[in-house]
DNA sequence: CACAACATGTAAGATGTTACATGATTGA
DNA sequence: TCAATCATGTAACATCTTACATGTTGTG
């Protein structure tokens, strides 16, 4: 995924400090796009010893102590050319363990490889209804990009479903 | 990805020595799913010590030493009941690095915005066509499931495509 | 003879998950 | 007072990539 970049971009505004980093991720991306602790602070002091952000503990309200991160000038000119240069690279994966266990459709029998397709579209029709209603909920106050990450999640599970209904046909 | 389930699924129809499974999947999966040497021998070294799989070093032409693998009793079973669960899980993940920089997009001035989403758009059109004419040369020899892949691939181009669209319109 | 293809590995590092561990503050 | 939330971390493990290291065999 890389975490890193994210937390560069959050910083390349203003500086936070590490559990801001995660409610502030995790409240654009929903549940899309989870960041786990054991994650988050091992790239926060990789990211110090790399020199593209220096920390800072501050005292917060009585005995809490923050460590808050600042972009130096060599993080935020990493960050900037790795966002300029997104536009030029294609990353779809399509290697998931789904579609590596269709490779062995063949050894199944017709009846149980149908089974196997259908209970998959099953569970795509329900995480689309899911999104869809959550999508339908979204205000002018949801910001533009939680939208647009549902919305890709969407056109995903449509693609996804589409391939699997083709398959199913072709059977 | 999970290369592990790969190799058990092949090991479960006969047994293979290592540079023959990278062969085989590669021939599968194309340029979709490449798999590299300093991943499959550790893998297979570690279903050996599970004993899921059994190595056992066999001579080949003159002095060539092949180690060939054999799924065992425990490692079929294991390989079975994760190709049952497989139509329980969907598993869409839209974490990619180009979707993380469009957080970043309200930064850019709209001109620079509009003009990233029209170079991505370009380099998604180039696979495109790139797919669609592979696909176009498959042949009934080809196997089903490279087909299938390529399909998929295809899919998922379109939706990428289609959501990108909406966001350069919505700019 | 040179080069491609066959055959097996190791080492270092990136990236991520899950579970564990600690302690303060706030609100019901 | 008790639970939720705030705040920071470590340890073990899983997965994968890239680069390095070694030697044989077949083919033009």
């Amino acid at each position: 995924m890389s975490l890193k970049y994210a937390i560069l971009g959050l910083l390349d505004q203003e500086p936070h400090y590490g559990y801001e980093i995660k409610q502030k991720f995790e409240h654009m991306m929903g549940d899309l796009w989870p960041v786990s602790y054991g994650q988050l602070y091992p790239t926060l002091r990789k990211l110090a010893e790399d020199d593209l952000v220096t920390m800072k503990t501050v005292q917060g309200k009585k005995a809490v102590e923050k460590n808050v991160y600042s972009i130096t000038g060599t993080g935020s000119s990493f960050f900037s050319s790795w966002l300029l240069n997104q536009k030029k690279k294609v990353q779809i994966s399509i290697k998931d363990e789904f579609t590596l266990s269709l490779f062995f459709l063949d050894r199944m029998d017709k009846y149980e490889a149908q089974d196997m397709l259908r209970t998959k579209l099953q569970e795509l029709h329900e995480k689309q209804r899911k999104y869809a209603d959550e999508y339908k909920l979204y205000t002018d106050n949801t910001p533009r990009y939680k939208k647009a990450l549902t919305r890709k999640m969407l056109l995903h599970l449509d693609a996804e479903q589409k391939w699997i209904e083709e398959l199913l046909q072709a059977l």
